[in-house]
DNA sequence: CTCCTGCCTTGATGCAGATCAAATAGGAAC
DNA sequence: GTTCCTATTTGATCTGCATCAAGGCAGGAG
């Protein structure tokens, strides 16, 4: 089909080519169980900062990340905020059987989206053991990631959150880039408000807590956003997490 | 079978006259499944107080909650605890393809657990929809819960917290035995230190704000734990909570 | 009855992180 | 280059909750 034009994500990709194939909510689906899905499936792209739902807005829509970084967050009436996931690549998005979105979703990078239409996709995993078992997993790690930030809003100090998210930020992109040896680097994919409103903390606090790392020698810092991890055992034990839990997966 | 002896649960109960039937992890099931389910189970008791199992134990079983309450915490290497789940009647404990646990379960009240062994119930809902549905979606509710639980501890103020905590147990003791109308009343299935463990706080922080709500006249309390919620739509105030989203569920 | 013991309350004080305020640094538009 | 504009850093101060420290109270054992 139409190779020389802009890309356009409506018709042009198909599941087998995909980048996250192997590892999002379709990742067990028979080539049968695919052709299912292309036919209720879409792309969706956002800019960097785009709202993609707010919550308690209709969703006629589930879906993966394809690429890209969105977040959910919780408000409150009068405006604290708290971030209650991060969707990187191979997240899913959306509830079957909830008709409304539960959390406002903002792409913080450039987003892309394979959407699926609701209604198809719950009939779908009705008779697909293979995607509910998948969703299923999925949930459980979602569920226990969840519960270990509940430890960290709930008991961890200010130097130990910012320890800790980085430590999470480093070890995917160590699984996503593996470089054999040196020091970690990569790039905050989060401004400082976003980190304070992931962390429960203020943004103040997270910027001297970062520099406070930096002049510990814990990290080294470019510019604001380029992070290089100087000693992640050290970075470890600081987040206050068990250092032989500590393998890089 | 033998009727005179002292209750043993061993082998008793059938899961027709369960009293979770209808909302635990086999609601779905029909005769046959729950013949097989039948074969797999066992139930187990827990006095107050008891631990069900500790954190990296090895664990060959998933359960239900038949009665009582459990509770399921993370600690750190110094000591410091965070309660991640409150576990009611019909809630189910573990995971099917995990082979330790990973948090401490601890029976809060006199407990009775319905134990699948862990094998047989991995292979039965593989080839059991009706059973993994039903897990996925429960799992999703616990996912919601910890999601506004993370709102919580990241956002919210010590006096919103209890009000928070009051408010959850208020709701679900109306929701099991309804009372037209009057005050809800209830006793507090958690002690001061379980509640600060649960919410972030000290006992002592606890302590100072359920008195604080008791002299601002939001809650009555008859000795530590029987606690009268004089106005409801005051509690939800005072938990920060959209009060239009205040229907008893 | 008294003496524990576990749970809870209350008071005094300290400090981590919030809040208020200002300065600085990069980009993008021009 | 200059001018915005936004993100970030840094400083000064405040405050909510933690920490440290005493009791109080109810229930069980003797």
């Amino acid at each position: 089909m139409a190779l020389q034009e802009p890309i356009n994500f409506s018709n042009l990709q198909d599941c087998g080519s995909c980048a996250i194939r192997h590892r999002a909510v379709c990742s067990r689906c028979d080539s049968d169980e695919l052709v299912r899905l292309e036919q209720m499936k879409y792309y969706r792209t956002f800019q960097a900062g785009q709202t993609v739902i707010w919550s308690g807005d209709r969703m006629d829509f589930v879906a993966s990340v394809v690429s890209g970084i969105a977040t959910l967050t919780q408000t409150m009436e009068d405006g604290r905020r708290q971030m209650v996931g991060l969707l990187l690549p191979s997240d899913f998005v959306g509830r079957p059987g909830r008709s409304t979105a539960a959390y406002d979703v903002t792409a913080t990078t450039d987003l892309v989206m394979c959407c699926f239409r609701k209604k198809p996709f719950e009939d779908l995993i009705l008779s697909t053991p293979h995607i509910s078992q998948r969703l299923l997993e999925m949930t459980l790690d979602e569920l226990d990631a969840a519960r270990e930030w509940m430890l960290l809003l709930g008991r961890k100090t200010a130097r130990e959150k910012i320890a800790s998210l980085l430590a999470i930020i480093a070890r995917r992109d160590v699984s996503l880039n593996p470089r054999s040896k040196g020091p970690i680097v990569f790039d905050l994919p989060l401004t400082r408000e976003e980190m304070a409103d992931y962390l429960g903390l203020t943004l103040e606090t997270v910027s001297r807590q970062v520099s406070a790392l930096r002049r510990d020698g814990v990290i080294s810092l470019e510019g604001k956003r380029h992070v290089t991890v100087n000693d992640f055992d050290r970075l470890l034990e600081v987040a206050g997490d068990d250092t032989d839990g500590g393998y890089l997966v």
